[in-house]
DNA sequence: TCGATACACGATTAATTCAGTCGTGATTGT
DNA sequence: ACAATCACGACTGAATTAATCGTGTATCGA
C-alpha cells in the first residue's frame, strides 16, 4: 500500500498538469477538488518543490505551478520521494540500498532472487508511467476510463 | 517493502521443505539456522498453521512441518497472510478491498488505473513463485545462486 | 503604505503499526 | 513424574502516519 500522502502528491500533480501552464493555483482549490487537508497538502507540495517538481509563488495571486513538463515526471520519482523505496527489501533498494541484518549473504538469500524480480517490474510500470498519462481520467472526462475498461 | 515478519516466515518455510518432508522441525532449530528471534517465530509459526500452511506436533519430540507441498506455497499466499493486501490501493486489493474515502469515483480515479497494473505485474510474479523456487538457494548450495547472476 | 491573501516551515499530536518480549499453560515422549 | 516442546494472550518501546497548530514572510492592489 502507498501512503495517503502519495497518493495525494500524485493528485495534486495530475490537477497541475491540467491546468493553464502558465497560471498558478492556489493550495485551497487542489485541496477542494481532490479533497486533500489543506494544511497536509501544503506540506506535500514543499516536498515536491524543494525535488524541483513544481514551483511556487507568494503573496495575493501566488500559486503552484508544475516545474517539470508532466511527460517527465514519473510516479516513481514521485513515490520515492514520498514513500521512499519501491524495493520490497532494502537490500534492493537503488535509492537506499542497506543489507538485511539477519541475512547471511545475498548470493545465498533464499528469498532475494524473487523480490528481485518483482521490484524490476514493479519499476517497469512506475518508471515508465508520467504524470500526463492521467491528464485524460478525472472530473475533465470521465469517458475515457472507459477505454481502458 | 516487506515487513521483517514476512521475511522470516518465508524464510521458516524455505528451510521446512529443504527438511525431510516426514520430520518435524523445532522452532529454535529453524530459528537458529535463520537468525530469527525464537519467541518471534513462534508467533509467525501459528499464523501459517492456522492458515494450514504447517502443521505442528506438541511434547518432546514436536516440532513443525509442511502441511501444503512447497510447490503450492505461493509468496503471494504467505504475502497476504502476514502482510496484507499486496495492491498498493486498497479500491484494488482482492482480499480487503475499501474504497478509497478520498475518491470520488473509481472510473475517473486518475491514478487508479497505473497500480492496477502494478497489481498485476506484482501478482503475476508473487502468484506464480512458490516456496519449492527457493530450494536451489541458501547455505545448503551457495553455488546455485550463481546460475541467475 | 496598508492590509488582505497566499505560501513557508518548524513543532506538536493522536492513532496505528512493527518488532519483538514475557509469562503462563497445555501436550507429549521417556 | 519430568523435561522439552508448542500454545497463546498480554504487554511494550520505537517508529511511522496523517494530520493540525501557530507564527512568520512575501506580494498585490487600493
Amino acid at each position: 500500500m502507498i501512503s495517503q500522502k502519495a497518493k495525494y502528491a500524485l493528485r495534486a500533480l495530475v490537477v497541475l498538469a491540467r491546468a493553464d501552464a502558465q497560471k498558478a493555483l492556489f493550495i485551497s482549490d487542489i485541496a477542494d477538488e481532490q479533497n486533500i487537508p489543506k494544511k497536509f497538502l501544503e506540506q506535500i507540495l514543499l516536498d515536491l518543490k524543494r525535488e524541483g517538481i513544481v514551483m511556487s509563488r507568494r503573496g495575493k495571486m501566488g500559486g503552484y505551478l508544475l516545474l517539470k513538463p508532466a511527460d517527465e515526471i514519473t510516479f516513481g520519482e514521485v513515490l520515492r520521494l514520498i514513500d521512499g523505496p519501491i524495493a520490497s527489501l532494502p537490500c534492493l533498494s537503488k535509492i537506499a540500498y542497506r543489507r538485511c541484518e539477519d541475512c547471511e549473504s545475498e548470493e545465498t538469500c533464499e528469498i532475494r532472487h524473487v523480490f528481485h524480480r518483482v521490484a524490476n517490474v514493479t519499476r517497469g510500470v512506475l518508471d515508465g508511467t508520467t504524470i500526463a498519462d492521467c491528464l485524460a481520467y478525472g472530473k475533465a472526462s470521465p469517458i475515457a476510463a472507459v477505454l481502458e475498461g
